[in-house]
DNA sequence: CGGTGTTAGGACCCTTATGA
DNA sequence: TCATAAGGGTCCTAACACCG
């Protein structure tokens, strides 16, 4: 069993598919089949079910797969530990929600890389979930999400601390328990979002029906033409170019942490290092 | 004798072409 | 969409030669 082989087994247990798995990895899709077939021989079980539209993991499948990827991570942080200098420099991976991306970082980004710019930044979006479960697979070093974050494997640095406003046109603010809200937000696993849901509980609206746009802006547009209501950080209304009506809430539901969060049993790069001193205090 | 360089053969990995 | 066959290129290894 070798690194290759378990880069390809992970990449079709990822895409869930031999030929989009070969055109991720630059291989052609018969290398594929024939590397995973001489896996299942070596391993003597198959890690596949075949289906006309593609493959799915089988029991043992599922089981090489939750170890592959902790092999090739550890293998990863090997070469990140082995280049690392005590100077920053090499690439950091890093995330944030969209709402950060759009306000905190900008300027924290631009410092940092006057500082070291040697470090090659590569940024990524995504919902609370998404980014906590790519720095548990080593998808990135660090990313910064909507706190509370209690996972034994992941530590925290407490960042800021973000004021949430409901935002909408045209009265929607206005809520009573009898009406039928709609709500422009994220997809499922957005922190705010789910703080939005629990507030319209709070207040007894239970009929609701939810938008899902993919990025702040379009949220912010939908907003803005009185498609519905969201609930952001006031800050993400202080620099959009949409005009919408803001109302503040209550204290419990009004504050969130922003936490930058990495793997505690991660190897700490320079530029990680640098990283989440820049971010203290944001 | 031990270390190093060269070479030939085989194993392995990849591709294209094609079938189911 | 995946599997198979055939062929080419690359890599690995054993055997041998050479040198200090």
């Amino acid at each position: 069993m070798e690194l290759r082989d378990l880069t390809i087994f992970t990449t079709v247990a990822r895409t869930k598919s031999v030929t989009k798995a070969a055109e991720q990895l630059g291989y052609v899709q018969s290398n594929i089949t024939a590397r995973i077939q001489h896996l299942e021989r070596t391993l003597g079980t198959p890690l596949f079910h075949r289906r006309p539209r593609g493959v799915s993991l089988t029991s043992s499948g599922e089981t090489l797969f939750h170890y592959a990827q902790r092999i090739l991570a550890l293998c990863s942080e090997a070469e990140r530990a082995l280049q690392d200098t005590q100077t920053p420099s090499g690439q950091l991976r890093i995330a944030a929600m969209e709402t950060t991306t759009a306000t905190r970082l900008p300027g924290i980004l631009a410092r940092y890389h006057e500082a070291y710019p040697n470090v090659e930044l590569v940024l990524k979006t995504g919902s609370t979930n998404e980014l906590i479960n790519a720095v548990l697979h080593d998808d990135i070093e660090a990313a910064f999400v909507a706190g509370p974050v209690q996972h034994p494997q992941l530590e925290t640095v407490a960042v800021i601390e973000e004021q949430l406003v409901l935002i909408g046109r045209d009265g929607r603010l206005e809520l009573a328990p009898t009406d039928k809200a709609t709500i422009v937000a994220f997809r499922e696993g957005c922190s705010y979002r789910k703080r939005l849901e629990q507030y319209l509980d709070h207040v007894g609206i239970t009929s609701r029906q939810v938008i899902e746009l993919g990025t702040l802006d379009g949220i912010l547009g939908c907003v803005a033409v009185g498609m519905g209501i969201s609930m952001v950080p006031q800050a993400v209304v202080e620099q959009s170019r949409y005009f919408v009506d803001v109302s503040y809430l209550p204290d419990e539901f009004g504050h969130i942490p922003t936490v930058l969060i990495r793997r505690k049993d991660a190897f700490l790069s320079a530029a990680l290092s640098k990283f989440i001193e820049a971010v203290q205090p944001m």
